[in-house]
DNA sequence: CTTGACATTGACGCTGCGTCATGGTTTAGA
DNA sequence: TCTAAACCATGACGCAGCGTCAATGTCAAG
């Protein structure tokens, strides 16, 4: 006949499906207290406390934290749409990121089996590039800022295939210059990829063959630059730096 | 000309946009060690562990745990694949999940605004009913085993169409008596809402009156009733258990 | 010689509990 | 009535990946 049900923890916690210890710690943090507590020291939860629960576990459920529950459960209903559509924003941004990343990890498979000649440029292309890029404009500046408007006139005077071109020509020539470490830098092939680097940077601006001597230093002594060079191959920066050296001192920068 | 750069914590963590903090901690773990410590007792990192870091940086982005990049920088591209694989696998089910919870969002969103007539019955069907059924069931088992087997092939009996339409008659019984709360457990309308729960129970088999007094007094005290419907309003287990007495005392279960 | 920037080693904090450890209470069965 | 099984309580550590002091030593520049 009784109308007021009671509940220890244990019972209390098998109808909500959470364990004992999360309801102390619930307790603990003041966010469902027992309803009263027995002379023995139990814990002691009512009909009321159950509801509590019941509404606790909904919103955990939905990923909330505690505090915020804590919040939401203490405001009208009024605030608490505000509350969900504020987490619905949170959880959205989290598929988008995580879509993000999956999609970076499929690019990152293919590299790794090498199934695509693409791959390798594409991976570059889409993870470095962009900085690689900034960090060369940023050399170019030391030596002159006045580049920085030339290169930018140009660039923006290309298409966007030509852009595109571009960036995969810059980022071959590295590709290829890792395939030639070990070789002589004064070697034909090797010369050759450094013209092609040359070339490269001129669809930007004309480079003095000063410029291109203080970029090959800083291909090896800048970390900026080291870093991302030594990231291809860690004797590549060292490599460049030696290979633009031999590249100007022949003259070929002038020619 | 010297070919091997060394670096400071802070050097290094800005190379690599992290704080100081992780370096130490990827020491302490193992993760990334110093190349060597200078006499001063600083960290001291070269190349290779620049490089080092910006793999463990590319995986940390991909959200792994530093224990697998650990286990991945330590084995064959082979491997890696497999891992990368797996953790894909993980990610699209946090995916799935996100795309889940975002849906009970709307769905409890439109449920607070009252705009559906429809969305408290569907949070209703969608959250709970499943639960609920199964309740009863038990509930009859504690009378009459073989109301098990009668109630299943009943049950069995029913098109796909049929079965939903009865949990949401089901459902909407409770609804509607949540409504009633407040009047006289023997007005007209709260025993008319009585006698459609009947009607219900009767989809899956014949409840007797002792039956009926049963459930009535099982969804009072019963804690698993009980809770069930005080979260669709904490009167109501108390105001369904006394309705159910008058309606079986008035001998309306009977006719 | 002073400052300021940087380095070191602890050690606690955060989130939401899981998981002992240690010891008292209740309950059901022999 | 005694005992074993369950259940209760209060600590306190663990986890993941650092953030953030705190206390103290080192180094380069003015």
């Amino acid at each position: 006949m009784s109308n007021t049900y009671s509940y220890t923890v244990k019972q209390l916690a098998d109808l909500a499906s959470v364990t004992p210890r999360t309801l102390r710690h619930y307790d603990t943090i003041g966010l469902l207290r027992p309803s009263f507590i027995g002379d023995n020291g139990y814990r002691r939860y009512d009909e009321a406390a159950a509801l509590r629960l019941q509404q606790i576990r909904f919103y955990r459920e939905l990923d909330l934290g505690l505090e915020e529950i804590a919040a939401l459960l203490a405001q009208p209903d009024f605030d608490a749409e505000a509350t969900l559509r504020q987490h619905r924003e949170a959880l959205q941004q989290r598929v988008d990121r995580l879509h993000q990343l999956i999609a970076t990890i499929d690019k990152t498979i293919l590299h790794l089996r090498g199934q695509t000649e693409m791959s390798t440029d594409e991976l570059f292309a889409g993870f470095d590039e962009e900085t690689q890029a900034r960090y060369e404009q940023e050399a170019a500046e030391m030596y002159d800022p006045k580049i920085v408007a030339e290169s930018s006139r140009r660039w923006k005077s290309y298409t966007a295939e030509d852009r595109t071109r571009i960036q995969r020509e810059g980022g071959q020539v590295y590709q290829d210059m890792v395939a030639l470490l070990g070789r002589d830098p004064a070697d034909a092939d090797v010369q050759a990829v450094v013209a092609r680097w040359h070339q490269n940077l001129r669809a930007f601006y004309e480079p003095t063959p000063d410029i291109l001597r203080g970029l090959g230093h800083a291909y090896e002594e800048d970390p900026r630059f080291a870093t991302f060079f030594a990231g291809l191959h860690p004797g590549l920066p060292a490599f460049l730096n030696r290979a633009i050296d031999t590249y100007v001192a022949s003259g070929a920068a002038g020619r």
